[in-house]
DNA sequence: CTTATACAATGACTAATATCATACAAACTT
DNA sequence: AAGTTTGTATGATATTAGTCATTGTATAAG
């Protein structure tokens, strides 16, 4: 197994702010672990003893409410750490991660994450960081679910897909969701989901083949998003 | 000027996990401002060159959508530190802070904000938790806006509103606002916002007197909160 | 290969919420 | 005090989005 020392990964997280001996200690106790698509990584309400860093493949991050209706808060992307709030604060997690696609991750126990955070300032800053980058996101969503339509999140949601994950030289976007996760995202139901995505093809905005999606119209998804 | 060693008002936030110097440096430093009711603090877009620290008072926190609509995404809290996320990453500040009442605060310039964040691992651990904490607490937000109705978050404010700011012997809330401000809170129209206050006062949960809000039926609210 | 199960699509209908219009009351202005 | 602006309230109507029902279509399981 490779050594955090010489992972890529870290490019695109904090552990880069880590020494040679807090990434070396890490590094001796990790444990890679494959996720299956569908796979639940965190459970809502549980506790977790440790960190995930995510290697490869995509999580969704999300919440039940009362009646059990699903709200996704949060796509991971590729060097993400999860679950650190839970390891940190020692409370049960307030969010579920499920893998979207097949996910490889490392899991880093709490310890060890918990004690540079305490003892390494530039790391518990590019942390804090994070956080505040994470929290001002939240805010935004507060913001757009509220005030701005489902056509326009919809809209808004497949540049996010597009901007986050890519799209290949057919500029299909390169991450799959089933409608439901789509409606969970947006905030709506997935009939109105499924409904707003026909639109969009039949205006010519997308096309669609079974879940991928192929942007057709960046410009106009863009107006849509902004309500114009 | 009295000392922020001595200050009260730091048992509710994390400047008492400072050492006596750091303490003794942000007092030298501090300057105590009085916001008048309606007064902006902090606005969007602008940068902000310290924190301010809420002694007295309550603000609302918010956002403009791109037509101009405001979303309220945070209430303070006596003690809260205002401000933190822009003077620690020198980007514009994503969010409004406006007096909702007369307020007084302490404006305490970055450097010495930061320092400690640096180099006081305590302070740093204290502040990365209020900063999860409030990310949790968007998360909440998120899922409870876009899966419950406009009935259930009216309902849900009110009780948030007791919790947070109490009530005086009359069951009456300590804080007014204006339908409009609920309506931004919330998340709908101020008519619908109005509507569903009369509708909960014609129902006996509430009682209305210009903006004071009565409670009568708390039970009732936590029933209809949870969407029974 | 066939059956079972989950997912996608769409129509019909209903419920929730926003918008527009108007009236009145309260709070400032001059 | 009269006028002006801002906030509150409510009705009528329009729009949006949710729910229920049905059908077709993948995908998984036996």
């Amino acid at each position: 197994m490779g050594r955090c020392e010489q992972c890529l990964i870290k490019q695109f997280n904090n552990l880069n702010a880590l020494s040679k001996e807090e990434l070396s200690r890490i590094s001796d106790s990790k444990d890679i672990h494959i996720f299956k698509k569908g796979e639940v990584i965190f459970d809502e309400g549980k506790f977790s003893s440790g960190v995930y860093c995510i290697k490869d493949g995509v999580c969704k991050l999300s919440q039940l409410n009362a009646n059990g209706k699903e709200q996704i808060v949060k796509f991971s992307k590729k060097g993400d750490l999860i679950g650190y709030h839970s390891a940190i604060t020692h409370e049960p997690s307030t969010i579920k991660v499920t893998a979207l696609n097949d996910v490889a991750a490392c899991y880093i126990p709490q310890d060890l994450i918990k004690k540079p955070l305490e003892e390494n300032p530039k790391f518990a800053g590019a942390m804090f960081k994070t956080v505040c980058s994470d929290l001002k996101e939240a805010n935004n969503a507060i913001t757009n679910i509220s005030t701005n339509t489902v056509h326009q999140r919809m809209a808004d949601l497949i540049l996010f897909l597009k901007e986050t994950y890519g799209v290949d030289n057919n500029n299909t976007i390169n991450i799959q969701l089933s409608r439901k996760e789509i409606a969970s995202s947006v905030g709506t139901a997935t009939e109105s989901a499924i409904r707003i995505l026909s639109g969009f093809k039949k205006d010519g905005l997308i096309d669609l083949d079974g879940k991928a999606i192929v942007i057709l119209d960046e410009e106009e998804l863009k107006h849509l998003a902004e309500g114009i």
